[in-house]
DNA sequence: GGAATGCTGAAGCATTTGCTTCAGTATTGG
DNA sequence: CCAATACTGAAGCAAATGCTTCAGCATTCC
């Protein structure tokens, strides 16, 4: 299985619009800081902290060469992020094939309502 | 900010791991609230939150009989998601195969260094 | 009817986010 | 050497986040 805190961070790192179009930019191979930055209206320090957090959450790695650091992307954690959602489709599609077929199958019920006791202070 | 893709919110949402831990339970059938916040250690108010912000991100999908609210999942925006990968996927594994079988294509070079010029306040 | 259940809403609060500006450090070009 | 380039770091700030508690409001059970 995956870690959970990974996928915190690379779900949170896509949730931004600017740091999605710089993993989208980044699909056509390594790019430079400054020229990563170039189609965002903010400052190139805003632009440094999106590369960072990229970096820690795994979805880039970066190198600096003299003064010039580049940025592409590590596909292995975007794959894996995928995986999330494929282990998870399997699950509800055979669910909702179910319930095109035949309305209900004896072996899973949907749920039976627990009794739920108030879980807080114990 | 600017404006809210759904994609935005569709990662925003899956980025907390008590939000994420919902949709996996949520893979399973349609759960009440109550039963949906067993799992975990926050109040129930937390939860109800939490609901609603998936709802509003498009991910479930609610409706209330008596004073229960049944919570389901909203297969939809979870492939829309899905596919955010597998369009990108194309692109940066066409890329490393490339790589791997000769090192540069002419058709396409890896990011010609722009004359970037500072776009800060023009 | 009265109590328990299942939410729902509002207010408050500590922390995080995404930006800013300003000041710095290497590196490179003339 | 001197200036331009390409970041890098720190401080600060408004807004958002994820919780809390408390107070409601239907609905269902006894």
């Amino acid at each position: 299985m995956l870690q959970h805190s990974s996928l915190d961070q690379v779900f949170h790192a896509l949730a931004d619009p600017t740091r999605r179009a710089m993993v989208e930019r980044l699909a056509g191979g390594p790019v430079s800081v400054s020229d990563l930055a170039a189609p965002f209206p903010v400052s190139l320090s805003a632009i440094g902290q999106h590369v960072h957090l990229l970096e820690s959450s795994g979805l880039v790695r970066t190198s600096k060469v003299g003064r010039v650091r580049t940025v592409e992307l590590a596909p292995d954690v975007l794959a894996t992020a995928e995986q999330w959602f494929a282990s998870h489709r399997s699950r509800w599609e055979r669910r909702l094939d179910r319930l095109g077929s035949l309305l209900m199958e004896p072996d899973e019920e949907p749920e039976p309502p627990t009794k739920s006791r108030r879980r807080k202070k114990s």
